[in-house]
DNA sequence: AACGGATAAGCTGCATACAGGTTTTGAGTC
DNA sequence: GACTCAAAACCTGTATGCAGCTTATCCGTT
């Protein structure tokens, strides 16, 4: 688990994945900001390798357009534009509701805990807020609802839309505090009563609910008043990819 | 546009994307069937690069779990498990509701010939079938679908979606060439009717509903009677990649 | 003839050198 | 001082050599 420390010293072999999962995981978690540069040679001299593994794990995240890399100049963290966050969202909201349908796996005792632990957890982060907290926090119950699935295509696809949405709105965490934290305890208060329930259906209703309170958020605070500086460089970059992708 | 030439002779560039989308189209037509064997050095020799350029090709697909590379051993094509099958057809069924719901491009005269087009062809592939031309003028009629998407998202999925069910489907057309062009014709049919009304929304039901037929020849042809013994070898591969999903 | 083990062949994984492209810098000129 | 253009610095893209792993082969033994 190297996010944080640096790991010179580790003799430990990171793999492609490893580090493929690691860079991903910094974009997501807003360690890499969008117009970020990523120098394959840095990442390198870090992990303990060549250059090599390096380009290979960035390639492998490319499809989810949230780096680009243009020679000469290097691999730049990319905001998505209105429009994708836009698509993002829509297909999300739509995604949710299957997560319940398409063949779940049973709830489990440990996973009425893991909820329990994290509704614990959310009511001290809304004491004291902190963003890093607030994040990680809604990672792990991502990746637990993620675990839900039974579908692989399915977990595949919800966790691309994950990615692609986290950094958009991890970036509010900064600003809207109070509303998020509010926001995280009551998802996590109606996922405990559908696990009482062991409603999986319920579940996906209710992600497709709160995914609509964020999403419109979103919208409120970042897409409609665009004073976040991070967001005013982002749309610059985000607008060469565009032309690219269309 | 090298898909049967191996052009040596040529002085062309590829690009590492020109690479990549050559080898999942040669996946997805069989030209690469499951259970074959991609070897860097033959590919790098036909396409005039050195190994790097393919390898990162090759990386690139990698999330689509229709191949699998291991140290020493090489890159296999691996088919696609039951349970796989059975997940991305029920996520294609779903998929293909929201084609005309999230915001589809508007249609146009265009549209309504390239319809024809299929169609006639399709009405000559019915008098004197061949597995290849089916699985073009199947292609053409994908590629037109997913061009009337106007989310970027569901775009990616839909078309992630159809590389994987590709394979497959298509190893059908070499035993039920009668069906599956009485298939298509009755397809382009309901697609025409659908254009003359305008009717975005009822493409992505008809859609639907043929997707839906067959994944019933698959089940019936293909899941059922494991006669095919490219299935067969095939499954302990993908039996292997199953341990590494799951 | 059947079996076991060393060896050779073949593949991918990684490191490194170099080529090609882009941006920045700085000297020279008007 | 402002502007131009060349060169240097820095980045990614590609080729290549070697190390490590896996499998097939073949010889020697039982």
């Amino acid at each position: 688990m190297p996010p944080s420390q640096k790991t010179p010293a580790a003799e430990i072999k990171y793999t492609v994945e490893d580090i493929q999962s690691e860079i991903l995981h910094r974009i997501c978690f807003l360690d890499y900001a969008p117009g970020e540069q990523l120098k394959e040679a840095e990442l390198a001299a870090e992990f303990g390798v060549s250059r090599t593994p390096i380009r290979d794990a960035i390639g492998r995240i490319s499809h989810l357009g949230l780096v680009e890399t243009r020679n000469g100049v290097g691999t730049v963290v990319v905001a998505l534009s209105t429009a994708q966050i836009r698509h993002v969202y829509d297909m999300r909201l739509e995604l949710a509701t299957l997560i319940g349908t398409l063949s779940p796996r049973p709830i489990t005792q440990a996973d009425r805990e893991a909820v329990q632990t994290l509704l614990c957890e959310a009511k001290v982060l809304q004491g004291a807020f902190d963003p890093r907290s607030y994040i990680e926090i809604n990672h792990r119950l991502h990746e637990w609802i993620t675990s839900l699935i039974g579908n692989d295509t399915l977990r595949s696809f919800w966790w691309q839309t994950y990615c692609q949405a986290a950094s958009t709105w991890y970036r509010l965490s900064n600003e809207r505090s109070c509303d998020m934290a509010k926001a995280l305890v009551a998802e996590l208060n109606d996922l405990n009563t559908a696990l009482d329930v062991g409603d999986a259906t319920a579940i996906g209703y209710i992600q497709r609910t709160h995914i609509g309170y964020g999403y419109q958020r979103i919208k409120t605070h970042l897409l409609a008043t665009e004073t976040d500086e991070g967001a005013a460089s982002a749309r610059v970059v985000s607008g060469l990819r565009n032309q690219k992708t269309a």
